[in-house]
DNA sequence: GTATTCCCTG
DNA sequence: CAGGGAATAC
């Protein structure tokens, strides 16, 4: 999966990107870093124009002189419901504004959709009232003429939006320049209609027109925006983020001229928050952008460096296989790491001197501003801890070799002006209307931050400028940063190492059957697609829709067993939720962008949220599950690895990120020719239903044998029904069976050649009692603990085999190759029901309490 | 041809 | 017990 978002990402940042996948020469090398040094300038040149700072200033200035104070009143009349979820509307506005969530909402006085997950998921979940609490509130204040100006405007100033980012989807962001977004602008503004594009923008506007009809709309809208972008759907490459920065850089010009003709106060501070916002998601944006440029130049380098013998190099090699997508592991976050990691240990490293860690620091800080914008953002704390846990980690990381970096030097302090610009107006606009008008606009959330927002407003800080004690939410953004920088949620960052064969399960699915629906986007897996599992699995869900826009922020805990790193825990059942963590990091991409990008789904990774939605559905990993647990138990733990040769051809594209391991899972997966079932393997073996056999269900089956010898497919469905099945499933369960009646009949031949030879003359001198040896041995293998009482009729049948064989033995027909086969067929008649309480997933506590 | 089953090995 | 080959059943 994530190869694929590299991949892309590279190709949308040609600046590094394609041009020395493989081979680096210095030379390239130097070019690159020029390349860099000039784009971060045209990124300063693009926001100078009109930088976030100084428009946002403008407009504040502008806003506040007309509006005063008098704004305070006429926001109280509104309703204190909507003066406070103001700002929160216009956030789920801006934020879902490119896709899912329609923005039509935000002005159409029609009830709110059911607030995008996203949002939810940071913990600021958009009051229904705010959506369009200002549209009722504006009558109060506005005559119709103006309101049907404003929303004019504004519906213009969106579609400008929207045309931008479509524009942005076809054209290199590099490519672009300023005066194309000005043109872009007119031609928007010019062509209402034009903006056929699926954003939703587009569909707020006409929302606001017309409401009803553009409705429909609202569903199609995302997966549309998805779709779009073509192979790239459902993953935000950097080219987009580039785009989207443009946009939005552009849009505060448009905005502006747009205030200044609107007299709707309101509309004015919704814009200002809008531009705000959006210009800190341009400077996030371009600091990611950045980022990657770094790491991608690093990884050229790190990749020539490392020829010593690294441990990772074998893990990675897949990676490297792949030359255009070695940006791909800059893009993960291990990949991040390991780079940082190189790096450092190179000791003269030029590039080296490019800190990542100092765009971690500004990202950090570009995130702490944006939680303080956005106040409230309270999301999955864990999430944030692992982003933040990655983010340090990378820190640690970068080499500690600093030097002069006058690349370094200057990016920081260009992006720390920026920044510090951005966050002082920010801070400002928010704070003089605060004061000005009591509750207006404000959320409690919003003081919160102020301090230290405050004190990075006063000038542009020293480049290294300390930055504040992480709040969470700054934490949380800069991991969201780290891994957004990644490019994409890959789940893999950190994890990797342990939990390769994730990736192999990701492998597997691809191929899966699922696929076969069509819902993948390539018939064919191809090497991007193995290395994308959560988007394999978001297609499967999604029925090949790319990215599914419906994703909802971050998953609850509870799906995400779908690719559990440990099949022992998972098929142990014992892993609680959140052990199965380590796919939240993906989820931290979406934290980072924040409600403001967050909305716009389309372009970000899905992230877990995949997972857990495919994992119900896809996820078996049956008697994968079981083969690998046995191994992992026989092996200690163990490799694998000597399973490799099997299915190296089965990996079409290796993802470098596979390792060993992963190759062992995907041989197992293969071997199940069901490739449906794998799925994955579930955390929860116990009570709820699990795709995977248990020890327990071996527990539960042998208890089984004693009753029934020759169970039917459809009885171990019905006495197993905590497990989903599957072809691997039915085959493990019934491989299982086999083994125990093998090992029941050798046992009874045993006992009957040992009678036999003990002088037995006749059956009548047999019999199997819970006493005898032949019992016990039985008893041990199918009941170890004793815990169970073993059911008279089993001792009958028992004796009926040994007499059988003994018969048999006797009659000399044991030099007939098969003639076990006739005691087989005499012996699977003799199977009895099985008494209800196995049907109970529980059953063994009940068993074996009882 | 695929799916089971048997049989053997580890 | 699982893997896997061979035989066999469908």
């Amino acid at each position: 999966m994530n190869q694929s978002h590299g991949h892309d990402q590279d190709g949308d940042c040609s600046l590094v990107g394609h041009g020395h996948g493989g081979s680096n020469s210095d030379g390239e090398k130097s070019n690159v870093l020029r390349k860099l040094l000039k784009r971060a300038n045209s990124y300063e040149d693009a926001l100078m124009p009109f930088p976030g700072a100084t428009i946002i200033s403008q407009l504040l200035k502008s806003n506040m002189g007309k509006n005063g104070g008098s704004d305070s009143g006429f926001q109280g009349s509104g309703a204190l419901s909507s003066g406070g979820s103001e700002i929160h509307a216009e956030d789920a506005c801006s934020n879902s504004s490119r896709d899912r969530d329609s923005p039509s909402d935000c002005l159409s006085p029609g009830p709110p959709l059911p607030p995008p997950s996203s949002s939810s998921s940071f913990g600021r979940p958009l009051p229904s009232s705010s959506l369009n609490s200002h549209a009722p509130s504006q009558p109060l204040s506005l005559s119709t003429f103006d309101l049907d100006r404003l929303s004019d405007e504004h519906l213009r100033a969106k579609r400008a939006r929207v045309e931008n980012i479509i524009r942005g989807m076809s054209h290199s962001p590099l490519v672009r320049s300023n005066g194309d977004h000005n043109q872009d602008i007119h031609r928007e503004n010019e062509n209402c209609s034009i903006n056929s594009s699926s954003s939703n923008d587009h569909r707020r506007e006409g929302n606001s027109h017309n409401t009803s009809s553009h409705n429909h709309s609202r569903s199609d809208g995302p997966s549309s925006l998805l779709s779009s972008p073509g192979s790239r759907a459902g993953v935000v490459s950097v080219g987009e983020v580039y785009r989207e920065n443009k946009r939005k850089q552009r849009l505060p010009q448009q905005q502006h001229c747009f205030t200044q003709l609107v007299c709707s106060r309101q509309e004015q501070r919704q814009e200002e928050r809008r531009q705000l916002k959006l210009q800190l998601e341009d400077m996030q944006k371009q600091l990611r952008q950045l980022q990657e440029k770094f790491y991608q130049i690093y990884d050229s380098e790190t990749e020539e460096d490392e020829e010593n013998g690294e441990s990772r190099d074998a893990d990675r090699g897949g990676e490297r296989d792949e030359d255009g997508n070695l940006s791909e592991d800059s893009i993960r976050s291990d990949g991040l790491e390991e780079r940082h990691r190189a790096r450092g240990r190179r000791s003269n490293q030029e590039l080296s001197e490019l800190d990542p860690g100092l765009f971690l620091d500004r990202a950090r800080a570009l995130l702490r501003e944006q939680a303080l914008i956005d106040g409230e953002m309270e999301e999955d704390v864990d999430s944030r801890e692992e982003v933040e846990r990655n983010v340090e980690s990378a820190m640690k990381r970068r080499g500690g070799a600093g030097g002069g970096r006058q690349l370094a030097e200057t990016l920081k302090q260009e992006l720390n002006c920026a920044v510090s610009q951005v966050v002082d107006t920010v801070v400002k606009g928010f704070s003089s209307p605060k004061q000005a008008v009591s509750h207006h606009g404000c959320h409690s959330s919003t003081p919160a931050a102020p301090s230290s927002s405050s004190n990075s407003s006063s000038s542009c800080p020293p480049p290294f400028g300390p930055l504040p004690s992480l709040t969470p939410e700054s934490r949380f953004g800069g991991g969201a940063l780290a891994l957004s920088l990644n490019g994409d949620g890959s789940p893999t960052s950190n994890y990797h190492s342990s939990n390769q064969r994730l990736h192999c399960f990701g492998d597997v699915i691809v191929p899966s059957p699922l696929d076969s629906f069509g819902g993948r986007l390539s018939g064919v897996p191809m090497p991007n697609d193995q290395t994308e599992a959560l988007p394999l699995v978001v297609r499967k869900s999604g029925g090949g829709g790319g990215g599914d826009n419906n994703n909802p922020s971050l998953p609850p805990p509870s799906h995400h067993h779908s690719l559990h790193p440990s099949p022992l825990t998972a098929s142990l059942g014992f892993s609680p939720p959140s052990f199965r963590h380590p796919f939240p990091i993906p989820l931290m991409g979406y934290p980072f962008q924040s409600p403001l990008i967050h909305g716009g789904g389309a372009g970000y990774p899905p992230g877990p949220k995949d997972h857990h939605r495919s994992s119900p559905d896809s996820m078996d990993m049956t008697r994968e599950t079981l083969s690998l647990r046995t191994k992992m138990a026989s092996l200690g733990g163990g490799h694998l690895s000597h399973h490799h040769h099997h299915h190296h051809h089965h990996r079409q594209s290796s993802p470098g990120q596979h390792g060993p391991e992963g190759l062992s899972l995907s041989l197992i997966k293969s071997e199940c020719g069901d490739l449906q079932d794998m799925s994955d393997i579930s955390p929860y073996s116990g009570s709820t239903i699990q795709e995977g056999l248990s020890p327990n269900h071996l527990k539960k089956a042998k208890l089984m044998f004693f009753y029934t010898r020759y169970p039917s497919s459809n009885m171990l469905k019905i006495f197993f029904s905590d497990v989903k099945f599957n072809r691997c499933i039915t085959s493990q369960l019934i491989k299982w069976f086999s083994n125990f009646r093998e090992f029941y009949y050798i046992q009874m031949e045993k006992f009957a050649r040992q009678s036999i030879n003990e002088g037995v003359t006749s059956t009548d001198e047999l019999a199997v009692g819970r006493d005898s040896e032949l019992f016990r041995a039985l008893n041990m293998h199918y009941n170890k603990a004793n815990d169970f009482e073993v059911p008279e009729r089993f001792l009958e049948v028992s004796q009926v085999t040994l007499r059988e064989f003994f018969n048999a033995i006797v009659a000399g027909k044991d030099a007939d190759p098969s003639w076990k086969k006739a005691i087989y067929k005499v012996i699977c008649k003799l199977d009895s029901e099985v008494p209800d309480v196995f049907k109970s997933p529980n059953c063994l506590q009940e068993l074996l309490h009882d």
